[in-house]
DNA sequence: TATGAATGAGTATTCATTCAT
DNA sequence: TATGAATGAATACTCATTCAT
């Protein structure tokens, strides 16, 4: 978290192939180097050699690797709520019991899918470079959350307040991150997430 | 989460008073850039200077920042451990209920009261000079709430699975971060911890 | 002579003539300054400075000053052979004891010339620095004298064995040392490289 | 080769034993260090604490870490003169060839067994932390010699010419120095030795 | 546009030396 | 006298960024 404000956005939009194979290119290659190292090591020029670019390319896009680590992040999360999005959609006739089962069984496999890189983007990428990007899905997300659970509401006469809709994000996500990035000897995720998963039904019900 | 191994351990330690000033100076220095600053641009001279020691006085000490940031985190995590202890065992009187009401409490207040420093400690400052220090506490603090659980389990008759009191740990953790560092506009911390209470209490009792 | 491995090899060789241009600049401030200062005070900072490039240039070909002054030694070897090499063979018709007292004033004036250099070279710079390329020139110069001594030995039958021309070499190195670099007063060095001359051939002579 | 004097002489002499025992324990641990890492890592730091003496105690009796090398090679050439003294005036009774084989035997089992040291004081070392210890030892030695060669003279009428004296010290030097530093495989040592001392044998008889 | 050589401010780290105790 | 904590100038080396080609 730098004092000083760092431009995040990008220089120009690619718009001739080229140049969009060379954008993605530097993003692929920054998300390679993440993986491998973590934040603190990035460097502009490890970007550019591994993407297979000169440096001067990378300039020409992004006005440092501030800006290159925040478009890389907002694609992940982008392609994270599309495979989401398509999962659970697709599942909509089911019954909140199984939607939520459900939901929480596929954040759980998406995050220990991509664990490392997840832990690299959630506990070493400074706070200022995930803001934005996130902040931008987040609504989308909360909508598309909205929207099932008013379905639900409705068929099966529930009565989710916010503060019950809160508590289930946010237990869920502290469940996960537990389970994934410091897991305990002697306890199973599977029963856990279960058990989380009675309880939130339960909740949903008012219980 | 660099690559290869870096020392985190002091180099020496201090015995005269002269040099545990030194040394304490140094940690008190660390914690106060990374308030103001975040972990990335602490510096081993900005340390020194704000320190009011010269800069090979941290080098005596230190084999580095890393170690310094180590050091720092484990002070804190030992003074963070102390306070809760003595006022989670000053209350052990009461029933379970009224004590996790309270341990939760605490523990939000804590974690609201150093939002900054935890925000820098729990989401920039690289995963491994994070472990040692949080690894030598947690057992304690383990052993800490397993006393008050099973004193409460005799007590009132309590059959709490470890899996339940994994769940009461992450849930909490997870709300407690969604409050205090990703804060919801009409959201309520009060009603969402008394929410939560409710809920902990509850599968307590075995509900 | 440290006891860790130090990287002697170059980074990247040069292609563009402007990095050629660079990296020699670099090699010959290297060159001057060991001259003028001697080995210890050597700093990447004043090649550079001298050189009239950045200290970044000098990083970008050379892993650090020890690569510097290896290349360096090479390049001066290869001068200082080619130049022996021209004019030893240029007298090749000369019979052995012309040919031999040729030689052994070469080398004197070589050294003569050459003298603060090459006492900076032999007797400060760390060994290890200098074998790799010492080695590599020393068999094509062994080469060299046992061709010029093979055909005087067909064409005078004469027979030097391994062991006098090792003694040869031995001694014709040590005293152009003590001649150049601990001269002792009362001794006149063309009367002693004329003595040594005398005994050189009436070895070669068997006598 | 600094640019700068710097002052070699001791600051004080010590003369209560226990101050004795102090620099006498710095000097070897001077020498130990050089043994084990060379001349540039040496530092005065490691020369305290190697000797098991503080820091402080070092600058009381010497100016620097070049006075301290510079007081050690005068004690070890110091050392090496009494042995080789007493070696060779034990046999001055031998006739001139005798004492010359012996002499060269002498001179070659002292380099070969301080290999090392010698190494690191020959080739390492800056010059002018030599000179001084050197010129002091070499009129000694000098003149230890020419009386050796002046008895042998007058005994058996040789007639050594100065020049020729030069030369069996030089060639002497350097056979020694190239078969201990840089051994040629398929070379013996004893061989060269038994040639080297024939020729130096018959040189004194003026052949 | 793309390249990559060059830049140099910035950072880590060492180590000779001082000086209060 | 001895100690060793403290100093800070000096040095090695990195890496974001520029710009001539």
């Amino acid at each position: 978290m730098t004092t000083d404000k760092i431009d995040l956005e990008m220089k120009k939009v690619p718009r001739q192939a080229r140049s969009k194979a060379t954008v993605e290119a530097i993003i692929q290659s920054c998300k390679l180097l993440l993986l491998e190292q973590g934040y603190n090591p990035l460097t502009t020029n490890d970007i550019a050699r591994v993407a297979g670019v000169s440096i001067g390319s990378v300039y020409e896009y992004f006005p440092g690797k501030e800006a290159v680590v925040t478009a890389m992040v907002r694609e992940l999360i982008e392609s994270y709520f599309k495979k989401l999005k398509s999962e659970i959609t697709s599942k909509h006739n089911n019954n909140y019991e199984t939607a939520m089962r459900h939901w929480i069984g596929l954040l759980f496999k998406l995050v220990q899918e991509n664990k490392r890189l997840l832990q690299v983007l959630l506990f070493e990428v400074p706070y200022s470079l995930r803001i934005v990007p996130v902040d931008s899905i987040k609504a989308e997300l909360f909508t598309l959350v909205m929207q099932g659970a008013a379905r639900s509401q409705n068929q099966y006469k529930l009565n989710v307040t916010p503060e019950v809709l809160y508590l289930i994000s946010t237990t869920t996500a502290g469940t996960l991150t537990g389970l994934v990035f410091a897991p305990s000897p002697h306890i199973e995720s599977e029963k856990v997430l279960n058990e989380l998963s009675n309880k939130i039904v339960a909740w949903m019900r008012q219980e």
